[in-house]
DNA sequence: CCCAACAACTTGTATATACAAGCAAGGTGT
DNA sequence: ACACCTTGCTTGTATATACAAGTTGTTGGG
């Protein structure tokens, strides 16, 4: 058994919602029905879709169905994504300005944070992320050399760091502190900015099976920026 | 039955953990084991332990078993839980400042995210949380009195709002939008700040089976207050 | 005509069972 | 001493079955 069965059933369905196939609201074949189509009991089809109502994709009502749900439900709150994606999934055009790619010497912050000793050399970029042209986020990335070695050989205008990091080390966790905070001159010269604008800043570390990956300040200035989701309560 | 037996075996292993007679890696019963403890079949008891396993309260590993998970992996994160609880659990001092309890007239709005009229009545509080007896958070909150018709006459000294709304009607769902701002000089009064401070705005949208039950704004001086969370990443 | 009871279909809970697959420890043979 | 295999434990997948409980539509009686 190469795939499981319940998840071949999970990815039919996925696709099926996520080529239009399955609209909102659309109600999907009973458990019965789908324990039929594929050959299973109705325990396996029951499965894959209970795992798939968790994840927020579909609806279920004793008596009544399962449904697609309305409202991606998605919790995007810090997803972690791709910005690219983000952007051009709300249909606008995405592009992005490197500023710098170097390698630096860690400073206490940088050292503490990738588990490294001060002075060590770690990758470094800054990009700026622009959606319709007006910029979005600010990146400052740093990335630990020895589990990413050739990561300064990317070229930032075709992959993301995020995409370029997924695949050279799989993240398998994350850590995330949001704060507001007024931006430096520096900083906000970068952005486009007048200097008085509160920011939202993501702090994030990225952790693969190895140990941190990266480390990254990304900023957002307010008046262009807001980060929501929408999800259920357990209880 | 009154409640599932699965049910009562989380809410069993939620308490071991949470008193913490089960501590960080603690090795859980196996299934079997649990299944017997129980009178219940393994498949039953398997499901506790899956269930809360996404939930991030365990971790499982074939062939080896089933492990408390290190690092309370919850996405604390925009969890809905008390601040009274909360700051309470970091072993600080947790009071409250009623500031202001009353009727109001709906603004556009605050109507639109009730989903009332304008003009229609709700009930407002605002109320000002101190940790240690430094304000960590200024709490605007406009109530639908339609669900909640007894709101006013909560005790928001003995009950946070979230408390006694999680009591009149259990919250199925939640809305988050995460803005930095600046607040005006009137709030800044309020939460004892110098008006030039950033601030994190967190507006929050609760749902019952019913309806927007209420809409509240939350603010938190960037210099007293961080959000954060991690969590594992599914792929 | 209305409504009450029923039947049919849905999801939810629970059980018993079987085999597969990962892991660790212990023993055996070389 | 070391490699290998077996054995027993764990979780993972899958099936068949039963009944409970919520929803909807139909049917029949008043």
């Amino acid at each position: 058994m190469a795939i499981a069965k319940f998840e071949q059933i999970k990815q039919y369905i996925c696709q099926q919602v996520e080529n239009g196939a399955w609209r909102e609201n659309f109600k999907l074949p009973s458990e019965n029905a789908l324990s039929q189509e594929f050959v299973c009991s109705r325990m396996t089809a029951r499965r894959a879709l209970t795992e798939l109502c968790e994840q927020g994709l579909l609806v279920r009502s004793q008596g009544k169905g399962t449904f697609v749900a309305t409202l991606k439900s998605q919790s995007s709150l810090l997803e972690i994504k791709n910005i690219s994606d983000e952007i051009r999934g709300r249909g606008h055009h995405y592009n992005v300005e490197v500023l710098q790619v170097t390698e630096q010497q860690a400073s206490e912050e940088v050292a503490i944070t990738l588990s490294l000793e001060v002075g060590q050399t770690v990758y470094f970029s800054s990009l700026l992320h622009l959606e319709n042209n007006v910029p979005v986020q600010l990146e400052l990335r740093y990335v630990n050399p020895q589990l990413v070695p050739n990561y300064l050989d990317n070229d930032f205008t075709l992959h993301t760091p995020h995409e370029f990091l997924s695949m050279a080390a799989p993240l398998t966790e994350a850590e995330h502190i949001i704060e507001a905070t007024m931006v430096d001159e520096h900083l906000a010269q970068q952005l486009k900015l007048q200097s008085n604008e509160p920011c939202l800043e993501i702090k994030r570390r990225t952790f693969s099976s190895k140990g941190v990956v990266s480390f990254a300040r990304l900023i957002h200035p307010s008046s262009r920026f807001r980060l929501g989701g929408r999800f259920s309560v357990s209880t």
